[in-house]
DNA sequence: GACGATCTTACCTTTAAAGATAACAAGCCT
DNA sequence: AGGCTTGTTATCTTTAAAGGTAAGATCGTC
């Protein structure tokens, strides 16, 4: 991670993820219980301090219930759902 | 990663990728200089078989043109620019 | 001012991403 | 068949994410 553009990213999604948090009322530890992520690293990942893996951002949105792509997004986001997704969205019958 | 949503979210958004590289006509080894990311590296993760960093995320998003965003929903995606935006995106005047 | 809740930072360990390189597997083409 | 391109897989090293724990910092509130 070199970028100025990179670190605006991590910051904004940070900042987005700590907003989604706070409009649900939830605590940094409610949250962290909720996603089994550690408190100190969703504190780092909220403050842009950390560059998560695709993975840990799914697992936030998902405790958020919102879309992972929400959280990344320089913008109002609409997402139109595939016909075939599921309940999880990615409709790919075993990973393929 | 344990969870067969967080698997099916790697294989979705490396099909993403991998769709969109194609799409532009690029082979993987182009991308790759793009990128700054391996060859092997990108294989893995076009292939599922590896869970990227954020930032991994967002330079191939650049290099491919695209947002980071579309690269993970579940659908086509409308992203609203917001009116401070700048080129980049993610209005965060000094990351903040 | 002491207390509690909430978040931040530091330190340490474990695990895995990422780069480099090399070997291997298909395809394709003449 | 031989060479060429393209992608996959394996091994190794370095770097950093992630968890745990504990120590600070910043608040409100009593």
């Amino acid at each position: 991670m070199v970028d100025d553009s990179e670190k605006m990213l991590l910051a904004y999604a940070g900042k987005r993820i700590r907003e989604t948090r706070a409009a649900q009322g939830l605590s940094l530890e409610q949250l962290a219980r909720l996603t089994g992520i550690s408190g100190p690293a969703l504190s780092l990942i909220e403050t842009g301090k950390r560059d998560p893996r695709l993975t840990t951002l799914k697992r936030i949105a998902d405790a958020l219930r919102v879309a992972p792509a929400t959280l990344i997004a320089d913008g109002p986001v609409t997402i139109e759902p595939s016909l075939t997704a599921t309940s999880g969205g990615y409709d790919l019958g075993e990973y393929q």
